[in-house]
Parts: structure tokens; sequence; C-alpha cells
RNA sequence: GUGGGAUUAGCUCAGCUGGUUAGAGCACUGGUUUGUGGUGCCGGGGGUCGCGGGUUCGAAUCCCGUAUCCCACCCCA
């Protein structure tokens, strides 16, 4: 038997359900929000993924799907989602056009990492991006998007929020941090040490007790925000308090790409194991001059479908359509032209075996059907159909003119 | 990439320190009280016990390897 590859999984039957009720009802709140949809390619020049999401982060130094292809190509399959847009945005020249360009994706993404729940190498991603707005509304709004999908689909979660500044105050602040982990450098951990050169800012983060402790003097970047930044942050802040969206700070949320600035944000499930980050974003102001486009302020956050699934609390599956059988050998091909008939306006299932009516309303009730019609020696002799209403527990014989 | 746990029927799992034809519940399927379900009764199919080696008279059970899943780390959605 050949299985998947480690880390890649089948959906279907319920998780079907789940998928694309998440899909439809975020697609729903997006359009309603103005955003339209965008279809980017599941394979891109790896230059793309090292300019954008950054060459010090994990997902690009040993995360991905990197290969030549024949061609001579050196591609990989896309491990995040803004990469592609932006480069679409770019290549379309919309950056050129001016304005205001809001979409959203959804689709698979991978990475090649060890797996664990809610952690998969190829996995789905819902998101959205908004460019050349560079009001702090539109951070908000991104937000309260996120916020209205979750609620939407029934899911609980915590928000947390934090300011990476700017080009005006973030290397001022890297350097400053980078001089307070030199101070102590021989006494933190092997992680953070090499955390100093990658991603300084991670190590805040640190979860060895003695890095921790060093740490609770290092400069707070919350604390060094340029006055553009400290105001946006407050606008943000004001807004958000003013739609009734609780978050938390946390002043060590550090998004794990290189293109963010400004506002990032990261909604937390604690339901679902170690894996609890369901959705990120922030602000990524740089990015669309790094892909070779004309500076464009822009937005936008992305959700881990796989993560969300257990939590979708999904709405009662009422009884639907027809289910159609026969109890005579002879009735068979008047129901299957019957169920042709109805199945031009309603869902309907039969059964190709005569059965006795018991068994016809087990198999109706099992298709979950609102009415379970029956065709037997009777109902032949007289062009009639037995219809049985399952929700109401009503039942006619009706003509077979009026069905 | 590092460390730990798990892997027995379609699903959830039992199977004690190795001992004859490997079990349960649910699901599936058939028959039933001679045309009334979701909630009766009786029966049936289905497992080379993840895969490959080894120890043994004998392995689901012990050992080694390997694959996958889960947990933690790393990191991220």
């Amino acid at each position: 038997m050949i299985n998947s590859l480690r880390g890649m999984n089948d959906i279907l039957s319920e998780d079907y359900e789940r998928f694309t009720y998440f899909i439809n009802t975020a697609t729903e709140i997006a359009q309603k929000y103005g955003f339209h949809f965008i279809e980017t390619p599941l394979l891109e020049e790896t230059a793309l993924f090292k300019r954008s999401v950054g060459e010090s982060s994990d997902i690009v130094g040993k995360e991905m799907y990197q290969f030549i292809d024949k061609g001579e190509n050196d591609v990989c399959l896309r491990p995040e989602g803004t990469a592609g847009v932006v480069r679409a945005f770019v290549q379309k020249k919309l950056d050129k056009a001016g304005g205001i360009h809001r979409f959203f994706y959804h689709g698979s993404m991978f990475r090649y990492e060890r797996p664990q729940k809610g952690r998969l190498r190829q996995f789905h991603q819902f998101g959205v991006e908004s460019f050349g707005v560079d009001s702090v509304y539109e951070d908000a709004t991104m937000i309260m998007m996120v916020a209205d999908i979750l609620g939407a689909c029934g899911i609980g979660y915590r928000l947390q929020l934090n300011s990476l500044g700017d080009s005006n105050c973030m290397p001022q602040y890297r350097d400053s941090l980078v001089s307070f982990i030199q101070s102590c450098e021989d006494k933190i951990c092997e992680d953070c040490q090499r955390r100093k050169s990658t991603n300084p800012i991670r190590v805040l983060d640190c979860k060895n007790p003695t890095c921790r402790d060093l740490y609770t003097n290092a400069p707070k970047l919350i604390n060094n925000l340029c006055s553009t930044c400290q105001d946006d942050f407050d606008t943000l802040k004001k807004i958000l308090d003013n739609n009734d969206i609780a978050y938390e700070i946390d002043t060590n949320l550090v998004r794990g790409l290189d293109y963010y600035s400004k506002t990032a944000f990261e909604f937390v499930s604690d339901n679902i194991g170690s894996q609890s980050a369901i959705a990120g974003g922030g602000r990524y102001d740089r990015l669309v001059e790094f892909l070779d486009g004309r500076p464009t302020p822009a937005v936008g956050f992305a959700m881990g479908i796989e993560r969300l699934m257990e939590l979708i609390v999904m709405p009662e599956t009422a009884r639907e359509g027809y289910y159609i059988g026969a109890m005579d050998e002879e009735a068979v091909d008047l129901v299957v032209s019957l169920a042709q008939k109805k199945r031009k306006t309603d869902k309907t299932t039969i059964d190709y075996k005569a059965k006795n009516l018991k068994n016809h309303l087990k198999a109706a009730d099992k298709a979950n059907a609102e009415f379970c019609c029956v065709i037997g020696e009777n109902e032949l002799k007289e062009a009639s159909i037995w219809v049985k209403d399952l929700k109401n527990k009503t039942e006619s014989t009706i003509a077979l003119k009026d069905f």
C-alpha cells in the first residue's frame, strides 16, 4: 500500500464539510469587507521567498520545499501566501496604478517541518492582503475581520498585540538590544546566542529561566517607538476599544517573517495544544519595494485552517431532500426516472434494490432525507407514490403526476 | 533537526509476567414480528496484530531497525 507523504493529509467526509464551511464563511466575510479573490501559483522562484520572508527566518533557512526544475530554475513550493500576492501585485503593475487593492486567498502552503498536531507539511491558509492604505484604521479593520470570521465560526480566542516599529525606530532598537545581549552573552543559552545574529528580538521570548531573568532589564521595543509608531499604536488600541475587541499587549510578540513592521498581531486558542496560533498578521509597508515595486503601504493576515478545524462549531444539519425506494423489483426503473426528475430541483438519493418499507425508512433516515418516498405493489397499480415526512412524521399517498 | 510515547477489525480500544482457531463496543451487512425509521430481536462478513529482521520449541506480547502519528524543544498558521 502506498501512503501519503509525511505531514500530508487527505481531507474528506466530515473534515471536508468543516473545511468548506470555513472557506465559505471566511469568503463571505472578506467580500463584505470589500476584498477580492486572488489565486497565485503554488510554485514560485525561490528568490521571491528569500527576499520577502527573509533568509534569517526558519521558513527560508530550513523549511522550504526547494528544488531545481527541468529548466534549471531554482523554485520552491510556497511556504506562505503573502509573497506571491505581493509579487502578483507588482507584476500586474498595480503599484503604479495607485489606489487601494484588497485581496483574499486560500490554498495550500508547504513547509518541511517535523509534523505534530496543528502542524503539517502541506497545510491550508486563508489570508487577506490590503495594498495602498497607510491608515492604522486598516490595521484595525484586519483585526476586526479576523474577529468576525472566528466569531462566525464559534471560535473563542485571545488577541495579542504588539508594535514592531518602523524603519525609523526598529533598527535603532535592534542595535541597542544587540548590545544589551552582548553585555551578557556568556550567560545566555545556545539558542539565544544564535538568535542574537538571526533574529535578536526573539531572545525576549526565550523559555530558559536564566535568560528570562537576564532579559528583565533588556530595553523594551514598546518603550522605544518613534512618535509616528507610538501614535498609531495608541490609535489602534483606541479603535479596538471602541469596537469591543479585547486584546492583550505582548511586547515579546515578534512575527517570524522579516517583512513585518509596526502593527503585529496574533490570535491564539488555548484549546488546540502547543501550536496555538490560529491567525497572525500585521503591517508590511516595506515589502512591496523589497520586491521591486513602488513603495506601497500594506497590511494583511493569514489563518491556519487545520488549526481551526476542530474548533469550528458547525451549524445543525437539517433533514434535506428526498429518498426514493422501491418495494418491488418492477418499480426500480420508475424510481430511477423519478429521482432523475427530482434532482433538477432537490437533493435526491435512491436505493437500486427493492426492500421492505422498514429498510427504506431506515435508509432514508440514515441519508438524512426530509422525505422518504416509496413505491410498492399498491402504488404501482394506482400510479401513485407513498411519501412520509420524516421530520413531522406525517405521511400521504399522492398521484405520480403531482410528485 | 533533538528527546520521549504510541501503532491490534472501517472507528475507539482490551489482550496480565511470550503458550493452541486474537476479542469488545460502535459502524457495515443479512434475516426477522407478512408495508412504518432514527430507539426491538437473532445472525454474518471483516485483522499475515504498521513494516522488516532477530531471540525462542512457540512472538500481538521480548530485542534491533524502519515508517507514520502524538507530545516536548525549535519555529510557525
